[in-house]
DNA sequence: CTGTTAGCGCCTTCAT
DNA sequence: ATGAAGGCGCTAACAG
């Protein structure tokens, strides 16, 4: 009977007992060592399968929770995993984030989040905060960022997903990341807009963060193609995205060149905006001008004309990259460092 | 000459040692006591000036960097603080959010988010697994916990601040909440409707969560109070809210009780739906009906027409939480244990 | 006002 | 496969 003992866990009280279970408690209570039931409970291998089993109800019946702080100092690794968006008043990063963090949660993280609001100092600022922490995993967004996070990132050594974003090619010693080809995505609407029938067709963003630039890239490069590429109908304002930046954006096109067919919006925020300012102004969408949007944001599909967009797969985004985070963390090599999830076309009444 | 020893910080290495600069490496340096360079570091009072600024340049010196896990281990607090939110997906809480993580931050604490769908049990068990983290503070959506949440609020002995929402009276051992009066609120909008000569006011809801019952209370009390209450007008669906679902309920509504003359939507959300959909169906808007709803969210300025709405202080209220949380944290007492920031009734276009 | 002494609770080498 | 011993880096209690 090795539980004779295990009645009466007498409090033994030090000069600052904190009255919590620990490890110590249960290996007493289950009459082995502490390591044999920080073992056991972790599932680390080479421990007898009947003793994982005792220590297991053991461990419930005095109901024992590990300390995070204390298995961190130990380990030097926490159950934390950092994320780092740009904002969260954009609906994409907020999906994101949902997505990764109900998936981390579930395989026992904690999110750590951070904002960088676009400013790359701000993101080194927040990545050094977050590493004092030291998170298990990271997460962040897109592959631009500056040398000081860069190296932070790899002489950390946490292993780290970059989001949204995919490598111009696929490179042998190319980070981990889980996205889609922006580009592509740009040039597929653009082509799209084409096969419509439309001729000028005019491309609007805002924020003009790297992804932006892409898409640009993108309806620059169908058009060249396509042999109608102008210059001059790019209109592009580095302010915050909004509804009404869009509208603005479109009221100054239509002004500027009433002979525009169709504009692309770098983003549904705008191209809704865009839409309002239709319905305003009796510009008539489609037959006037088409308008096409990015991301198939909320609501986007109750506009009227409902708006044509680009699907872009933010939350499976989110889970695919918490994944192979996870998979990472277990010290597994995921299949293919990078991911792309792609994209659809999703064409509605306004084009 | 206490640093006569200050140069060749010999690595004594240990068989475990990790590198890193630690206080008793900033300790031996300036040549005082750990729990000086501690004390003298964390501004701690009863430490010699002097020795202060003595202690802080040798630190700067060797880039020390106190350790958040081991300092957790040793005070039993972490410099987290938890945030129970009910959704990502409704951008008034991503808001709330956003600015109480901004102002933490900005103290010097690390936000560890929950998401609780609104289920009680699932916020119970995101408390748990926070507390675990030994936050230093709390801020909790609403004043609605089920009886174990509130036993683990009130044992943990963590600072607490409730969002949103503010107890019915003032009552002396209130909890500390940071908000409006829904059912104010809720009420104010109905008598704006009713100023403007509407008789026949609907209320259009989803969700149904606490705070949208207390405003669905205000929207009765101000019409019973007017003599034109009648019950068939309340339409509640508890599925989440979302423009398609306002849609759906505003065509409903009119087909109905076509002799209605004004809707009140518990979000704007709905409301922004409930829009569009007159737009597709032809209804007129205000003339034929009049259209409110709730939050004063992202867009509802560039509606067709633009929303009426009750604009809600949600950034302040997220902000100023977090900083009653603060005051908590240091062991001030706030002024008032609950703040009232009020709300604003934003007439536009569409009432 | 400062130093000394013990831990906080866990993990991890090393030995068995 | 298990146990013993020590340390992760810091703070808190207690002297002086």
């Amino acid at each position: 009977m090795p539980n004779a003992s295990d009645s009466l866990p007498k409090p033994l009280k030090s000069h600052r007992a904190t009255g919590r279970v620990t490890l110590n408690d249960v290996a007493r209570a289950a009459g082995v060592s502490a390591s044999t039931v920080s073992r056991a409970l972790r599932g680390e291998r080479a421990v007898d399968p009947a003793l994982i089993e005792r220590v297991q109800a053991v461990s419930d019946k005095l109901g024992y929770v590990p300390d995070p702080a204390a298995r961190a100092l130990a380990s030097q690794r926490s159950n934390h995993v950092a994320i780092l968006i740009p904002l969260l008043s954009n609906a994409l990063f907020v999906d994101l984030l949902d997505a990764a963090q109900t998936t981390l949660r579930a395989g026992g993280y904690q999110t750590l989040m951070g904002v960088t609001h676009y400013d790359p100092s701000e993101e080194e600022q927040l990545l050094r905060e977050q590493l004092l922490h030291r998170p298990a995993g990271l997460l962040v967004t897109g592959l631009d960022h500056n040398a000081a996070t860069r190296k932070l990132m790899a002489s950390s050594q946490v292993p780290c997903v970059h989001l949204m974003d995919l490598p111009a090619a696929q490179l042998s010693d190319a980070p981990y990341c889980v996205g889609f080809r922006q580009t592509d995505a740009g040039a597929a609407m653009t082509r799209h807009l084409l096969a419509q029938g439309r001729k000028r067709i005019a491309f609007a963003a805002a924020q003009l963060d790297p992804r932006v630039m892409q898409r640009l890239y993108g309806w620059r490069h169908a058009l060249q193609e396509a042999g109608v590429y102008e210059p001059t109908l790019e209109f592009l304002n580095p302010a915050p995205s909004s509804l009404a930046l869009g509208g603005v954006l479109f009221e100054q096109i239509m002004q500027q060149r009433p002979a525009v067919d169709a504009i692309f919006f770098c983003n549904d925020d705008l191209a809704q905006g865009a839409l309002m300012a239709a319905l305003r102004l009796g510009v008539s969408v489609p037959s006037q001008v088409a308008i096409a949007g990015f991301n198939d944001l909320t609501g986007s599909d109750q506009m009227l004309p409902a708006l044509t967009t680009v699907r872009t797969p933010r939350a499976q985004i989110g889970q695919a990259a918490a994944q192979m985070l996870l998979s990472l963390m277990r010290g597994e090599e995921p299949d293919s460092p990078q991911l792309d999830l792609g994209f659809d076309i999703l064409q509605r009444q306004s084009s």
